[in-house]
DNA sequence: CGGGATCCAAGCAGATACTG
DNA sequence: CAGTATCTGCTTGGATCCCG
């Protein structure tokens, strides 16, 4: 146990791999996390229409993703006992404040997209003989 | 293709696998680009010492992300034919523009950092008797 | 020194079947 | 409907060897 603390991985010194900024990376980094953010981004939604929204999740990787966002205090988790089961996921605070620079990041994506997939096209046609 | 364009993966509609966005967020969603883009921050760094700093990475890996990253555009290559070779790595414009979106990402998991260990806490406590 | 190629292990993720 | 459990395939990534 080194106790570190929230250290900045980016700023210019310790990118080691024990910096607990690292986990939060790894976690939205995960193919799904994203995505369910933004099916959840306006409110409270059963567990079939996350589904459906996010399109190409398995439902195992669905209950995996939403079971570690409920776990980091993102989602709020609610089970309506009713007939058939009924479960509505929601963005606790701390969810909602991660859509500011979610959405700084997909900005960002959005606005680059030109210039990434030129630069590819152009890296793959080879060695550019200029 | 679908030449689909620059839609929003978060903003309420289109969480399509095949929507463009997704590459961006696959990109920096892998384990070392964000380590690497941090490794870079101050200007240009030669190979080993990118190694150095990222600390835990493999060869293989830090190769892999740095061709990512050039081929994005991201990054830029300079290779210089001395004695033993050295190679120069250096963020482009487009690279550097990323660090806001990935600072604001970075401030955001400091900043929550607390929250997220004390809910994790709380949930692996178990079923918390209220 | 930088990095390509290969081999192999571990983890991630999908399909399926079964429960409350 | 909303999950859990299992089995399996595929991808990811590390270790190693070799080349410029």
């Amino acid at each position: 146990m080194v106790t570190t603390q929230a250290e900045s991985v980016l700023g210019g010194s310790p990118y080691r791999a024990d910096c607990p900024t690292r986990h939060i990376l790894d976690r939205i980094g995960d193919r799904w996390t994203v995505l369910i953010v933004g099916a959840l981004w306006d409110g409270s939604v059963r567990f079939s229409e996350v589904r459906r929204r996010v399109e190409g999740i398995s439902q195992k990787m669905l209950t995996q993703t939403l079971r570690g966002l409920e776990r980091d205090g993102l989602v709020h988790r609610t089970v309506h006992p009713e007939v058939p089961v009924r479960v509505e996921y929601t963005l606790t605070e701390a969810g909602r404040t991660l859509r500011e620079p979610l959405r700084a990041l997909e900005q960002w994506a959005i606005a680059n997209l030109g210039n990434v997939s030129a630069s590819q096209d152009a890296y793959d046609r080879g060695p550019t003989s200029s």
